[in-house]
DNA sequence: CCGAATACTTAGAACCACTTCA
DNA sequence: TGAAGTGGTTCTAAGTATTCGG
């Protein structure tokens, strides 16, 4: 078995910073060009037909396929797109699409519907054949080789253009991401491997051999500037070793937690304010698993904030609440514009110390001043080697998940109730860590169904029981027999049920996915016989192949 | 030391394909 | 046989953290 030895073994596998020494890959597959619309396909400006040149019929077709979308009524929305959409206009376009309110996109919305609705419609053998040219696709630009191993790429398809949807309330919702060439793109491979050729007629922006880095292939994307990257999958060796390497540190940090919370308590009576701004942050992203708030460009993003970067208007203190003292009312936005809404009882001393910091401030301030996530994570950085703010989450979240196995698994269970309590350690993670999900649309339809098919079994049940009484002696052991099949599948049902209310606006799969030690769900499976297959699918078995392979029953996170 | 650039992880929504049920 | 429901997959935005360059 691997992993004996910690994580010693991955960080002498290259020296210093080296991340292979061979990659070969097909380079990226570009977005399919854009097909002008049929003649018939009308677009309206000001109630009369208006034939668009291709550029500018390009970029109305994405605000037309958006057109049912909230987003396309949101005034930033609107002038953003409408701001953009005019640069690809000729200058008649130009002068005669003065106002976004006289476009009429609708003919050309109805025309993409029926397309879909058209595909849906499609035979057996079309399905079929698309399958099998996205498969073809797949098999020749979806893997690549890094030392040795064929791995497979996450994202080897380019984005394509369309318009930037941001989430929350995005100061650049509606713009025109555009589409991205060859002459945009680097590619990343090593020097003795076969370089990938440009579609014929164009140049790659530049091809370098950076083996520090794991990207094949990157690009600048034009709405923030920022740089995009083509990848491998969390299945290659590359990223599970990574994966590995942060629980490890994760387990690390298990074993000094007790005295970092000790030191961080002391912290609170500093005379330094910087060092009890720390503090109290710390004890916030520790106790809360609050992320680490780094800072963000205004105007650039949506307005969310994490620990480091709370402000005076994100919190409210009582002195008294609902019987408790001391509560501090959290009501802010964070990663992706979710909701953190949180009363939490803390302690006298983190208490006065908020109220000294908040002390003539304006609601827009910053709770924390003097800190920032830079100054957070070089403390962290002395306290445990590799420890930075985003540990604790992960900590927090796989000792949880561990903790709450023990406490609500029950031995007699069947493996339904079983993986009930399964999927509530993981709810109790999800919820830590503000995992939410919009309910899903069909949500009160689907329970109502799974209701009505609950009612259904049991008066099945009680037939059969009916059954069971008035059956002769010889009859007697079948109808028992089956009597309690039914007693099981109506469990089961239940226990569905249950889940799935339970789960209404929670989200499991990203901790599942990012902050769960796999060794722990596998370690669990095996000393209750359950099988893998009801824990993770087949992708998730994929990424976390490496822990399947290492944990046994007795793994202790 | 700072802000900017870079590289990588984490995130929810949209989409799609398969299954189930009427 | 088709519509609905569901789980899985894809997409790409939005974070964290480190490195770079002046």
């Amino acid at each position: 078995k691997k992993g004996l030895n910690g994580d010693s073994t991955l960080k002498e596998r290259y020296p210093e910073g080296i991340k292979w020494k061979f990659l070969e890959h097909k380079g990226p597959v570009f977005a399919p060009p854009y097909e002008p619309l049929p003649e018939n396909v009308k677009f309206y400006y000001d109630g009369k037909v208006m034939k668009l040149s291709t550029k500018a019929e390009e970029v109305a077709t994405f605000f037309a396929k958006m057109l049912d979308h909230e987003y396309t009524t949101k005034e930033i929305f609107r002038k953003n797109f409408f701001k953009d959409w005019r640069k690809e206009m000729t200058s008649e376009e130009k002068s005669t699409i003065t106002s976004l309110s006289k476009c009429d996109f609708t003919h050309m919305s109805q025309y993409f519907k029926a397309q879909s609705e058209a595909r849906k419609q499609m035979s057996k053998e079309e399905k079929q054949k698309i399958k099998e040219e996205n498969e073809r696709l797949l098999k020749e630009y979806g893997y690549c080789v890094m030392d040795n191993h064929k791995e497979r790429i996450a994202n080897f398809k380019i984005e394509p253009p369309g318009l930037f949807r941001g989430r929350g309330n995005h100061p650049k919702m509606g713009m025109l991401k555009r589409r991205i060439m060859p002459e945009d793109i680097i590619i990343n491979c090593s020097k003795d491997s076969k370089i990938p050729a440009p579609p014929p007629g164009h140049k790659w922006k530049e091809v370098r051999h950076d083996n520090k880095v794991t990207w094949l292939v990157s690009w600048t994307e034009n709405i923030q500037g920022s740089i995009k990257y083509i990848m491998l999958n969390p299945s290659s060796r590359i990223k599970g070793e990574k994966d590995w390497q942060k629980y490890e540190t994760a387990r690390r940090l298990k074993k000094c937690v007790d005295k970092i919370r000790n030191q961080y308590r002391e912290d609170w009576k500093s005379k330094e304010m910087k060092v009890r701004q720390r503090a109290v942050a710390l004890y916030f992203i520790d106790k809360l698993a609050l992320r680490a708030g780094n800072e963000k460009e205004e105007g650039e993003t949506a307005d969310t904030v994490g620990c480091c970067s709370l402000r005076v208007e994100h919190i409210k203190l009582h002195p008294e609440l609902d019987g408790q003292e001391y509560v501090v009312e959290f009501d802010f936005l964070g990663k992706d514009s979710i909701r953190y809404y949180n009363k939490v009882p803390v302690e006298k001393r983190v208490f006065k110390n908020l109220q000294l910091f908040m002390e003539n401030k304006q609601p827009e301030d910053d709770l924390f001043d003097r800190l920032n996530t830079s100054i957070l994570n070089k403390h962290l950085q002395d306290l445990m080697e590799g420890l930075t703010a985003k540990v604790f989450r992960t900590y927090n979240a796989s000792i949880t998940l561990q903790q709450q196995l023990k406490e609500l698994t029950n031995p007699d269970d069947n493996i339904p109730a079983k993986i009930l309590s399964y999927n509530r350690a993981n709810r109790a993670v999800a919820i830590l860590c503000n995992h939410q999900r919009a309910p899903p649309k069909t949500f009160e339809k689907s329970m109502m169904n799974l209701q009505s098919k609950i009612d259904a079994k049991k008066e099945q049940l009680a037939d059969a029981r009916r059954e069971l009484k008035s059956a002769k002696a010889d009859a007697k052991v079948r109808r028992d027999e089956k009597s309690k099949k039914i007693e099981e599948q109506l469990m089961k049902l239940e226990v569905q049920a249950t889940d799935r209310e339970e789960n209404k606006q929670i989200a499991l799969g990203t901790s599942k996915l990012n902050y769960l030690d796999p060794r722990i769900s596998v370690a669990w499976c095996k000393k209750w016989g359950i099988p893998i297959e009801k824990i993770y699918n087949k992708t998730q078995r994929e990424k976390f192949a490496w822990a399947i392979d290492m944990a046994e029953e007795d793994y202790e996170f």
